[in-house]
DNA sequence: GCGACTATTTTTGTATACATTTTTATTTTG
DNA sequence: CAAAATAAAAATGTATACAAAAATAGTCGC
């Protein structure tokens, strides 16, 4: 597996010192690889906000922040419909399968945090696809997954995995029986209830 | 200067290669530094958006495209007048007076395309940074970053110089006066404004 | 004992050298 | 002659070694 993502699974699963810099040297010892590639790793989780610089030397994990998954929220809310919203008239009906064989795939218990994330992204990817949006794709893509931080949380403490698979299959039918400002307004609250449960559970921690 | 700023200048400026790939060897030899770096760059320039990988190896330079300009300036409708709704109570005299100033530096002839873009988005960052939000104000930056290249059209051709000054200096005077719906309306049509603009015209390019 | 200055150590940045992969060119075979 | 197989090249990925910068510890003067 690529160093970067076994970086991203062991943050998630704390394996590795918060609050304080991470180290090339450390880390190019953990890992079993030279410190070129750890510095390469570095730089795409720094860009994709795994990692934040910490003054002039040294990246750290940053603390998990409810107003940072308010704004990712809230910036999929808005970013997510208008892409969807796009792409809706353009929906094959592959696609829609494609998304529902996604949503078999996460019916199932042991599969990692990051997986759950990938497949989650996928889920909706396969949907936004028909808008042929490269930019605006690419951005919700980042948003997407800079959201899988939080994602122990939901899928944990909230139980909201249920509940999720539950408006995934109620929304792909919406958008299989046409209904095109429905499925919006839908996807619109799926984001809207996900980013609000999440930001008062982190506000009350 | 920053090797990766060396590139962007270089590829605002057409001095790099487009359509075809580019190679580390290449480049290692016209900027006069080692590989090293120069993957650094890359692996920085393509988070940014300022290169796109091709294939398994090499990196290219994505060609303007008005899709690309125009989701930029969606996004930016949205989420910039998010994030400034949320600073406008925060902001102080002293912010309006730092954006002043920098407009001042604005109205100067003889500053280059990626400078005059790094001073733009300081001009809204000061407006911006009330707000304390890390996380949307880290996206916004970055699609400010990425429109530098479509800026070369609007100063160029499209003769917007003079009339984006003006609109700046407007708004700051409606912010002094504490009009909060005004001041975040008038931001919206600045930047509708400045994408249908440019899309217009890159479409019939 | 406290603060400024200096020396040491640690850490990151860069260059060079090698390994691996990918692409291109060549050859072989039907 | 065309297509597949193979050999050569060119390119990226990685490791090691060294240089520069930053952080730390220690020392000196007051």
């Amino acid at each position: 597996m690529d160093v970067s993502q076994r970086i991203k699974e062991d943050i998630l699963n704390n394996r590795l010192p918060r609050g304080v810099p991470l180290r090339q040297v450390n880390l190019s010892d953990s890992y079993g690889v030279s410190r070129i590639p750890i510095r390469d790793a570095l730089l795409s989780l720094r860009a994709e906000g795994w990692l934040v610089t910490h003054g002039k030397a040294g990246v750290m994990i940053p603390d998990l922040h409810w107003k940072e998954a308010e704004d990712i929220y809230l910036m999929r809310a808005h970013l997510e419909c208008l892409l969807f919203d796009m792409a809706f008239d353009g929906i094959k009906v592959a696609d829609i399968e494609k998304a529902r064989g996604i949503t078999l795939r996460l019916d199932r218990e042991h599969i990692s945090l990051v997986e759950r994330g990938e497949l989650n992204w996928r889920f909706h990817e396969a949907l936004y696809q028909a808008a042929d949006r490269p930019t605006l794709h690419r951005v919700v893509e980042g948003l997407n997954k800079q959201a899988v931080r939080y994602l122990g949380f939901q899928y944990g403490p909230l139980g909201y995995r249920a509940r999720s698979q539950q408006q995934h299959k109620a929304w792909l039918d919406m958008i299989e029986s046409k209904n095109k400002s429905g499925s919006v307004d839908f996807l619109h609250q799926h984001i809207v209830n996900a980013g609000a449960l999440l930001t008062d559970y982190l506000k009350n921690l």
